[in-house]
RNA sequence: GGGCCUAUAGCUCAGACGGUUAGAGCACCACACUGAUAAUGUGGGGGUCGGAGGUUCAAGUCCUCCUAGGCCCA
C-alpha cells in the first residue's frame, strides 16, 4: 500500500483486491474488508493542527510542510494560548524556594539591531530554561536592557550632530541626557520582534533596564558597599585622549574604523640625561655617564620622571667625542643599538672597527642609578629620576635600548611609576596644551611644543637642565592613533579615575572560580582562570554623562577636606533633606539632577556664605559595573527581595544563579565584571553554570561585516528556512564547544534536510498509515515484535543520552544524539517495518506513536515550535512544552538485541558491498546468505533471519558458529601486522625489517606458534593476527564484519535471473504509473513486450507483477507501444500502462 | 612590538604516551535502491599533515627557526 491520504475514497477496487502488498514469497492474507468502515470519521491524524488549510473531514499533514510558515502559525497558537506563562505557572518554587533554576539574561543593547551572535546566545538562553521546565523547575526568565555607556552617547551625539563634550554642556546633560535614553531603546520593537520570532521564552513585560531608579539605586549600594570595605580608591588612568575634542577615548573607539591608525610623521630625539649617582656600582662608577634616551614624543620629556631598562638586555658605556659639548663623554645604551647610532657615537672609526666600549653589563646593573632630569620643572619629585626595570616594555629593535618614562602620558608608563610608587604629574589641560608648572611653554598644544622643547634641548637653553645632551634629531613615521571623529592624532593622558582594588582580593576570585561549571571546560583554567590570575585593578568611572552616578560628594576646597559616599535614596534624602529629581519630579539618580543635590561641608567650621561645599565629583560608572551588578541590581537588592537573594533559616536562597551563557570574549567583560562584584560583595561566585560559545563568522569566514554583507540576512532565513533551522544549525556546530562558526545559507538548509525533514516524515508516514488504516495508536512499549523492541531500546538509550548532555549544557551533544537516533528511525525502523505498517499492526503503530511522543519531547527545547505541531497533532495536548521529561526507566532496556540489530545492520552492509563487487544488483535475488561467527545473532528465533533476507533479498539466512566445521571451509586468510610499538625497543633499527616482511608476506607461523616476520621472530604482544577475507570462488563471495564474516552465494539461476528480471518489470511499471501521472491506487491495464526472456519472466511472475503494480488487466506480448526499458542481463522490454 | 592560540582532504574539524596504509562529517563522482523521505546504501577520487632544519629504529605528533592567520595587550 502506498496510498495518499485520499486513498480511502477510493476504497472500493482496493478493498477489492485483499492481500495486495508485496513480498508474496512471504504471505500475510489478511483481509482489509474487516477493518474499514468508509463512512467512518476517515481521520484520525493529526488530532489537532494549526494548518487552517487542513480539512478535518479530508485530513492528513502534507508530506512537505512550509516550516516558517508551520513556525507563524505555532507562535500564534502560544501568544492566543498563554503557553509560556503556563510553562512557568505549572511549576512550584517549593516551600523552600528550592525548586527555581535562575537564569541570568546577559543584557543587549538594544541600539542595533540583533545579528547572529544574539541569535545564537538567545537560543542557549532558550533551551536550557525550557528543558529545565520540563524537569520540573520554576524558571523565571526576565529580559534584560543594557541602557548606558558611551555607545549610548556617541549615537545620541550622531543624531544631535554635536561632536565634542563643550558641545554637550552647552546644550544641557539634561537635553542630551534625555536624547540617549531615547536612542537606547530605540530598536527595542525590533529586538522583541526578533526574540518572538527565534521561539525564545523571555518576559518583556518585567524585564530590567539598567536605567531604572531601582536598578541604579542598587549599582550605587555597591559602590558604596567596596567603598566601605576600603576596595575602592580614586587614581589616574591613562587613555588615548582627544585634545581637540577635549575627552578620553575607549579602546573600543580605537577600533572603530581602519582609519584610526594612520602613518604620521613624528620628530624623534635622542637625549642624554647625566648620572649623578656618587661612587661606584659593580666597579664602575658610572657618575656623569649619559643615559641615552629615544623617544617620538619630545613633548613629554618635560614630564621625564625615571628611565627604563630591560633587565636582561645586555648594555654598555661607549666613549665618543659629544658634537654639543666638544669633549668626550661617555654614553650608556643597549649593545645591540651601538651600530645604529655609529654616526653619532664614532664616526671616524673604519668599518668594521670597534668603537671604544668601557664598560659591559646587564640592564639589571643599572638599575637604581640617578640622574638629573632633562627639564627641572619636577626636580625633588619623590623617587623619581630613577633608573628602573621594564622588562616587558623595553626592546632593543629601534631606539636606544632606554626608555624615558613621563608617568601618565603611556599605560606601560603608568604602570611601572606606580610600582615604583612615583607620584604621576599631568602638566597639560584638558585642550591638549602645557600648564604649570611648565611655564615656558604654557599655553602651547603639545605637538606644537615639540619645536621649541627640540630647540631648547639642542641649545640646552631656557629650562633644560645644564648636561643635557641631544644626541640625535631625526624624523620618524610610524602607525599613530587618529580620533575617528575629527582625525586629530591622539596622545595618551591620564585621566582622573575611581578603581575597585581587583588585586586585593584576586586570590579569593581565583578560589571561587572552582566553584563555577565552564562549558567547554577548559575556559575555567583557560581563559578565564588566566585571565583571574592577570587581574589587575578596574577602573569603573567614565568623565561622561549617560551612566550611573559615582555616589560620592567632595568639598571643594582642600583645605577642608570631606568625602561622602550614598549608597541610597535614603541616604542621599537624609544629608540633602531631598531626593534627585528630573523634569517630570521623579526620582531619578542621572545627571544632571544628581548633580544639582549640594551641601555646605559639614567639616568647614567656617560661616555660612564662605563655607566650602560638597559636591559630587562628575564622574559616571563604566556600563561594565552596571552589568557587572545585575544579578542583584535587577532584583533591586538589598531594598527589596533580601530574603529571596540570601536565603534565611527555611528558604533557600537564589544566588549565585544557576546559569549564564555569552560569547567566549565575555571572559574579559560581563562574567569577568559578575565575578569581582559578587566575589568582592558577597564572597560566593555569581554563576553556578556558565556556557561561553565561540564566535560567528561570515560565510566567507571573515567577520560578519554588514558592508561586506558576508553573511545571509537573518528574516530572509527566518521567511525561508525558519527558526527551528536556525536554531538547529547554530546549536549543533562547533561553536558550543569553544570553536567559531561560518554561517552559510548551505549550512542552514542542510539542517532542514538532515534533521527537520526525517523528523516531519516520520510524523508523516505515521499519519498516513494511521488514518489509512482508521486506528487510533495509544502509548505502549508492549510489543514483542524484534524491531519495536529494538526501536524502543534505543530511544531508551537516547532519552538517557539527551539527559545527560543537558544536564551537563551539553547542547551539541544533544543535537548530535537527535540525528543519530532519527537517522536509526527513518532509515532503519520505519524502512524495514513499512509492511507491518501496511498490514496494520497495532504493536507498530502503538510503537512508533510512542517513540514519536517520546522524541518530540526529548528534542522540544532544541526544535520548539516544529516539535509542537508534531506533538499536538499527534496527542491532541494542549503544548509538549508543558509535558515531564520522559524517563528512560520509561522504556524497555535490551542490550542483547540493539546488540544483535546493529549486527544485523552491519551483514547487510557487508552483503551490499559484496553485490556491488560482483556486480549484483540488489533487485537480482540471491540464493543464500551464510553469516558466521556473530556471536551477538542468536541462531534460532529473533526474526533476524527475516530481516536480513528481506533487506539484502536474498532466499535464505543461514547462521554458523564460528568453530563450526563447515565454516572453516570458506576461504579466510590471516594477516600479520607488527605492533611497532612494542616491538620497536627491543628489534631497534630491526623493526623496520620486520615491518617489511609483514607486508611484503615474507612471515610464517611455525607449528609450535612463533611467528617469524622479514626473518626476525616475533615475540608475544608484538603482533597480532586478524583474519581477512581471502580469496573465493565463482558463486561464493566472502566479506568480513567487525566480528565474523559472510558467505553470500552470488550464483545466479536462471530462475532467480527470471525473478529478478520481474522485479525489474516491476520496477520500470511503477517509474511509468509515476510518469503517466497515475495516483498510488489507480488501477491499470499493463501490457508487456519483449524477447523470449522477458516474456518468460513476465508470465512466471504474473501474480508478483500485477499485484505490485495494481493491474487488473496483463497481456504478455511480442511488441507494444510503451515505453522501452533495460531488465535483466541486457535485455530489453516495453511496458505499457493504461487506467483501467 | 609582546603574550597566547591556530595551521591536517574542496569546506568544517578529529588525530592520548612518537609506532609505520592519517580519519570523520559535509561537498563531489559512479553504481545500487526508491510510490513516507528533500532521502538512503555501497564504492571511489581527493592530503609533499604551513615551510626548513634537527632528535629517533620510527615524527602529523617532540625540539629550533621561519611564514601566514586569529585573539588579547601595546
Amino acid at each position: 500500500m502506498h496510498g495518499h491520504r485520499a486513498r480511502w475514497t477510493y476504497a472500493e477496487p482496493v478493498e477489492a483486491q485483499p492481500g495486495w502488498y508485496r513480498g508474496e514469497s512471504r504471505p500475510r492474507g489478511f483481509d482489509r474488508r474487516n477493518h474499514r468502515n468508509p463512512r467512518r470519521c476517515p481521520m484520525t491524524y493529526p488530532k489537532v493542527t494549526t494548518d487552517p488549510s487542513l480539512d478535518p473531514s479530508k485530513g492528513g499533514v502534507p508530506a512537505s510542510p512550509r516550516f516558517p510558515e508551520l513556525e507563524q502559525r505555532v507562535l500564534a497558537y502560544w501568544a492566543q494560548d498563554g503557553t509560556f506563562q503556563a510553562s512557568i505557572d505549572a511549576r512550584d518554587a517549593g516551600a523552600d524556594g528550592g525548586n527555581e533554576f535562575v537564569f541570568y539574561d546577559g543584557p543587549p543593547f538594544a541600539n542595533g539591531l540583533p545579528h547572529y551572535g544574539h541569535l545564537l546566545t538567545g537560543y542557549v538562553k532558550d533551551i536550557v530554561p525550557r528543558y529545565q521546565t520540563m524537569r520540573g523547575k520554576r524558571v523565571e526568565r526576565r529580559f534584560g536592557w543594557d541602557t548606558h555607556g558611551l555607545p549610548a552617547e556617541l549615537e545620541a551625539m550622531r543624531q544631535l550632530g554635536i561632536k565634542t563634550t563643550d558641545e554637550i554642556h552647552q546644550m544641557g546633560i539634561d537635553v542630551f541626557n534625555a536624547a540617549c535614553r531615547e536612542s537606547v531603546m530605540k530598536y527595542a520593537g525590533e529586538w522583541r520582534d526578533y526574540v518572538t520570532r527565534q521561539a525564545r521564552w523571555v518576559d518583556f513585560e518585567h524585564d530590567y533596564k539598567t536605567l531604572n531608579p531601582d536598578y541604579m539605586e542598587s549599582v550605587i549600594w555597591a559602590f558604596k558597599t567596596l567603598f566601605d570595605k576600603g576596595l575602592i580608591y580614586e587614581g589616574f588612568r591613562v587613555l588615548p585622549y582627544c585634545w581637540n575634542d577635549e575627552t578620553p577615548l575607549s579602546n573600543h573607539e580605537l577600533r572603530m574604523d581602519d582609519d584610526v591608525y594612520q602613518q604620521r610623521q613624528d620628530p624623534a630625539v635622542t637625549v642624554g640625561y647625566t648620572v649623578t649617582s656618587a661612587g661606584t656600582t659593580d666597579g664602575y662608577d658610572f657618575c656623569g655617564a649619559k643615559l641615552l634616551i629615544w623617544t617620538t614624543t619630545p613633548w613629554t620629556l618635560p614630564s621625564n620622571l625615571a628611565v627604563m631598562v630591560g633587565s636582561e638586555i645586555d648594555y654598555v658605556v661607549v666613549e665618543a667625542p659629544s658634537s654639543s659639548s666638544g669633549s668626550v663623554e661617555r654614553f650608556i645604551l643597549a649593545e645591540a643599538r651601538v651600530p645604529a647610532y655609529q654616526k653619532e657615537l664614532y664616526p671616524d672609526l673604519e668599518p668594521g672597527a670597534e668603537p671604544p666600549i668601557v664598560w659591559r653589563g646587564k640592564g639589571a646593573d643599572l638599575l637604581g642609578l640617578t640622574y638629573t632630569p632633562p627639564f627641572g620643572y619636577y626636580l625633588g619629585h619623590e623617587r623619581a629620576f630613577r633608573v628602573v626595570a621594564a622588562d616587558d616594555a623595553v626592546t632593543t629593535t629601534d631606539g636606544t635600548g632606554l626608555v624615558h618614562t613621563a608617568g601618565a602620558f603611556g599605560e606601560v608608563d603608568k604602570e611601572v611609576t606606580d610600582r615604583e610608587g612615583i607620584e604621576a604629574v599631568m602638566p597639560v589641560g584638558k585642550d591638549g596644551k602645557f600648564t604649570a608648572p611648565v611655564t615656558d611653554y604654557l599655553g602651547l598644544q603639545v605637538f606644537e611644543a615639540n619645536k621649541p622643547i627640540i630647540q631648547d634641548l639642542k641649545n640646552v637653553s631656557g629650562p633644560v637642565t645644564p648636561g643635557t645632551v641631544l644626541l640625535r634629531q631625526e624624523s620618524y613615521e610610524h602607525s599613530y592613533p587618529h580620533c575617528w571623529r575629527c582625525r586629530q592624532p591622539l596622545i595618551y593622558k591620564g585621566v582622573s579615575s575611581w578603581f575597585v582594588e581587583v588585586t586585593a582580593f584576586k586570590e579569593r576570585m581565583l578560589e571561587l572560580n572552582e566553584q563555577i561549571r565552564w562549558v567547554p571546560d577548559h575556559i575555567k583554567h583557560g581563559q578565564f582562570g588566566k585571565w583571574l590570575e592577570n587581574a589587575r585593578d578596574w577602573s569603573i568611572t567614565r568623565n561622561r554623562f549617560w551612566g550611573s552616578p559615582v555616589p560620592v560628594w567632595k568639598s571643594d576646597d582642600e583645605a577642608y577636606p570631606r568625602i561622602d559616599v550614598y549608597g541610597s535614596f535614603e541616604e542621599i534624602e537624609r544629608d540633602f533633606g531631598s531626593l534627585p529629581l528630573n523634569a517630570d519630579g521623579e526620582r531619578d539618580l542621572h545627571r544632571p539632577w544628581v548633580d544639582e543635590l549640594t551641601r555646605p561641608n559639614p567639616d568647614d567650621p567656617r560661616p555660612e556664605g564662605v563655607r566650602s561645599t560638597m559636591r559630587r565629583v562628575d564622574d559616571v560608572l563604566d556600563v561594565w559595573f552596571d552589568s557587572g551588578s545585575m544579578s542583584f541590581a535587577q532584583n533591586h537588592y538589598p531594598f527589596e527581595n533580601q530574603e529571596w537573594f540570601d536565603g534565611t533559616a527555611v528558604k533557600k536562597g537564589h544566588f549565585p544563579g544557576d546559569f549564564i551563557v555569552e560569547y567566549i570574549g565575555q571572559t574579559r567583560g560581563w562574567f569577568y565584571t559578575l565575578h569581582i562584584l559578587a566575589t568582592s560583595l558577597f564572597d560566593k561566585p555569581a554563576f553556578s553554570s556558565c556556557v561561553s560559545h565561540g564566535i560567528v563568522l561570515g560565510s566567507d569566514g571573515n567577520k560578519m561585516s554588514k558592508s561586506l554583507r558576508n553573511y545571509p540576512d537573518v528574516s530572509e532565513v527566518f521567511d525561508r528556512d525558519g527558526a527551528d533551522a536556525m536554531r538547529w544549525f547554530l546549536m549543533s556546530s562547533p561553536i558550543l564547544r569553544g570553536g567559531n562558526l561560518v554561517v552559510t545559507e548551505q549550512g542552514i538548509r542542510d539542517s532542514v534536510r538532515q534533521v527537520m525533514i526525517p523528523l516531519w516524515n516520520s510524523w508523516y508516514f505515521f499519519q498516513l498509515y494511521a488514518n489509512a488504516a482508521q486506528l487510533e495508536a495509544s502509548w505502549s512499549t508492549e510489543s514483542q515484535d524484534p524491531l519495536d523492541r529494538y526501536i524502543l531500546a534505543k530511544t531508551r538509550a537516547y532519552v538517557a543520552e539527551m539527559t545527560e548532555a543537558l544536564d551537563l549544557y551539553h547542547v551539541a551533544d544533544a543535537c548530535e544524539a537527535t540525528q543519530r537516533f532519527l537517522d536509526v528511525l527513518t532509515n532503519w525502523y520505519i524502512r524495514r517495518s513499512r509492511e507491518r505498517f501496511w498490514n496494520e499492526e497495532q504493536g507498530a503503530f502503538d510503537t512508533l506513536y510512542t517513540v514519536l511522543e517520546i522524541v518530540c519531547r526529548v528534542t522540544a527545547p532544541l526544535l520548539p515550535l516544529t516539535t509542537e505541531e508534531v506533538w499536538r497533532g499527534l496527542t491532541g495536548g494542549r503544548s509538549v512544552h508543558l509535558t515531564d521529561w520522559p524517563s528512560a526507566e520509561d522504556l524497555p532496556a535490551d542490550a542483547g538485541l540493539v546488540e544483535a540489530m546493529d549486527a544485523v545492520r552491519d551483514v547487510c552492509s557487508a552483503t551490499s558491498a559484496l553485490r556491488k563487487a560482483r556486480k549484483l544488483r540488489n533487485r537480482l535475488p540471491l540464493g543464500g546468505l551464510t553469516v558466521v561467527g556473530v556471536d551477538a545473532l542468536p541462531d534460532l528465533g529473533g526474526g533476524f533471519e527475516e530481516i536480513i533476507a528481506d533487506e539484502v533479498n536474498v532466499k535464505a539466512v543461514r547462521l554458523l558458529a564460528a568453530e563450526d566445521e563447515e565454516a572453516k571451509g570458506y576461504g579466510v586468510e590471516q594477516r600479520l601486522t607488527v605492533n611497532a610499538r612494542a616491538a620497536g625497543p627491543r628489534l631497534g633499527k630491526n623493526v623496520q625489517l620486520a615491518i617489511k616482511g609483514s607486508k611484503s608476506g615474507d612471515w610464517s607461523v611455525a607449528p609450535d606458534g612463533t611467528v617469524t616476520a622479514g626473518g626476525l621472530a616475533l615475540a608475544e604482544g608484538e603482533y597480532s593476527l586478524e583474519t581477512v577475507a581471502g580469496a573465493a570462488s565463482d558463486s561464493q563471495a566472502v566479506g568480513m564484519l567487525s566480528s565474523g564474516f559472510v558467505v553470500l552465494d552470488t550464483l545466479v539461476t536462471p530462475e532467480l535471473a527470471a525473478e529478478g528480471l520481474a522485479r525489474d518489470l516491476v520496477r520500470a511499471v511503477q517509474q511509468a504509473r509515476k510518469d503517466a501521472g497515475f495516483n498510488v491506487e489507480d488501477r491499470i491495464e499493463l501490457t508487456i513486450a519483449g524477447g523470449a526472456a522477458v516474456q518468460d519472466a513476465a508470465r512466471t511472475h504474473e501474480t508478483l507483477i500485477a499485484q505490485e503494480t495494481l493491474a487488473t488487466s496483463y497481456a504478455v506480448v511480442d511488441s507494444a507501444d510503451g515505453t522501452e526499458v533495460a531488465v535483466g542481463e541486457g535485455e530489453k522490454a516495453t511496458v505499457a500502462v493504461a487506467l483501467a
